[in-house]
DNA sequence: TAGATTGTTACCGT
DNA sequence: CACGGTAACAATCT
């Protein structure tokens, strides 16, 4: 689930937690820590300061203490909690849990055991848990465990930020060595290391708003459609964070058998790209 | 039940 | 080196 514009909604919501002291750090599910990331260092770098500030580079969310940065994926069910708040309305395979709001109160910083517990209850799925002397706190929970915490992450593995990219930056994601045609557009644009920051639901509703094919070689767009490109880019980020969710596009609906268009009612045709399912309208995305 | 799911990484092949 | 395909990770839902 989380996008860009989820992680945009965690990294404010972690604004929150900005300048409390850290009085403890709860790791209850050791599989959320990136190789190399240790309880123990965890704690050394955060027990006793305070966060400073929260950024976000595409995915990666970006804790910096005084000590140095704590960086935060969260793969695809991660999701942050501050002082009880979520950092999004809901999973999109959300069943059972959640409802809300109590969720994640004592169960959240509680005991491990509350990960292999039965499928009620709120604060399932914490797997850590960073407390404040306010007795607040802020927690990952994430259901499948792909998210990872790590210390010190590689932000200069990730290509500029897909939100705010600009023109000039567009035209290096889609550069090819000369006689390649280069890879299928979709796959480019979800190259991290290029653009960071756009999933599969995202990228499927930018290029249905761009009215380009997902499988279009990524260099041989005419200037004119990378024109429609940026700028299908920069306003649909900008409409998903401001609703909150990577789901909430204007076709997201769709991309399911017997889908149709939203525009011209054809029937939406499904492909894979890159190993992800790609859902586009054959009509108007040329 | 088989197959699907928003992400990342590793590996193998061309 | 660039790129595609696949599997793995884990849990859940249709």
């Amino acid at each position: 689930m989380p996008e860009l514009p989820e992680v945009e909604g965690y990294r404010r919501l972690a604004e929150r937690a900005l300048g409390r002291e850290i009085t403890g750090v709860d790791v209850h599910d050791p599989r959320c820590l990136a190789a190399g990331t240790t309880p123990k260092a965890l704690r050394a770098r955060l027990v006793g300061t305070r966060l400073v500030a929260a950024r976000r580079r595409g995915k990666l969310l970006v804790l910096d203490g005084c000590r140095g940065a704590v960086g935060l994926r969260f793969g695809m069910t991660g999701i942050l909690v501050v002082d009880g708040r979520r950092g999004v309305d809901r999973l999109l395979y959300a069943g059972a849990e959640d409802t809300g709001a109590e969720d994640a109160g004592a169960e959240d910083t509680g005991a491990a055991a509350t990960n292999a517990r039965g499928p009620r209850g709120a604060g399932r799925w914490s797997r850590l848990v960073i407390r404040f002397a306010d007795g607040e706190y802020l927690a990952l929970k994430d259901q499948r465990i792909f998210g990872r915490v790590v210390l010190d992450p590689d932000e200069e593995a990730l290509g500029p930020d897909a939100l705010g990219l600009t023109r000039a930056q567009l035209d290096q994601v889609l550069a090819t060595r000369p006689p390649r045609p280069g890879p299928a557009l979709k796959a480019r644009l979800l190259d991290q290391a290029k653009v960071a920051g756009l999933g599969n639901l995202v990228t499927d509703e930018v290029l249905f708003q761009a009215g380009l094919s997902p499988l279009r070689p990524c260099g041989s767009l005419t200037k004119a459609e990378a024109d429609r490109l940026a700028s299908a880019l920069a306003s649909t980020l900008l409409d998903l964070v401001h609703r909150g969710g990577s789901h909430l596009g204007e076709m997201t609906g769709q991309r399911h058998p017997g889908g149709t268009c939203p525009r011209d009612g054809t029937a939406m045709e499904r492909t894979m790209v890159n190993g992800r399912s790609t859902w586009w309208c054959p009509a108007h995305q040329v």
